[in-house]
DNA sequence: TCCTTATATAATTATTTGCTTATATATTAT
DNA sequence: ATAATATATAAGCAAATAATTATATAAGGA
């Protein structure tokens, strides 16, 4: 892996609240609603977060509806399955049978 | 591992001249004049780098005379361990068998 | 169509970071 | 003691980052 990769996803991961955010994810889908009441920041602030996070190739998203559901993409680099094995899931916090007063977060 | 301790070792790596100061100390031990030339900043500017990762427990320091050695700590956290995996060995800046104008970088 | 809801983007501001120059400290040599 | 060398710390500034508020876009429902 190249350098500026390196230090493109260690800058994407080397905030407290996107680690919360990635601790969120390992649990599953989270859509950006929830990520608010997480973190109490407001939602321009959780999408400029996750869109740090994407351009690092780090997450991914799916529309679903008027939502967006964010998560872990399959394919880690190493440097990123290391350090997401140090990330303890947070729970409670990713979309639940009820996400977004809706059902259903099961990816197709 | 907390996450307060993640964000602080990720925020010491997470930066493209420290990459390289960890890049060097792969090698073994580095003193500050060497990474001048390497880098291409100021003395200051190292010594700033040096300590953030020192901070961060991920490097340690030796005095020889008025020299100092930085090298890895051997207990890296699983998070530095799997960072510094990740990072390749950089040559020609480390301590050499005539560092600082002095023979001498064996760690007794 | 219009209104509401969810998210993204833009513009602005505040904070943090990384650099520089200047100065301080410590060690060695004269 | 004085001078020279290596490194650290302090102060100041510029660039990058993370937050906010305001606005735009897109989808769903009345």
């Amino acid at each position: 892996m190249e350098n500026t990769l390196i230090e493109k996803q260690l800058k994407a991961a080397a905030d407290l609240n996107r680690i919360k955010l990635l601790a969120c994810m390992k649990n599953g889908e989270v859509c950006v609603c929830d990520f608010v009441d997480v973190l109490g920041i407001s939602q321009p602030a959780v999408s400029q977060h996750l869109r740090k996070l994407k351009e690092a190739g780090i997450i991914t998203e799916r529309k679903v509806g008027t939502w967006k559901h964010y998560r872990l993409v399959e394919d880690q680099t190493p440097l990123m399955k290391g350090i997401l094995e140090q990330i303890q899931p947070l729970k409670g916090c990713n979309c639940g049978t009820d996400c977004c007063h809706v059902g259903g977060n099961i990816i197709e």
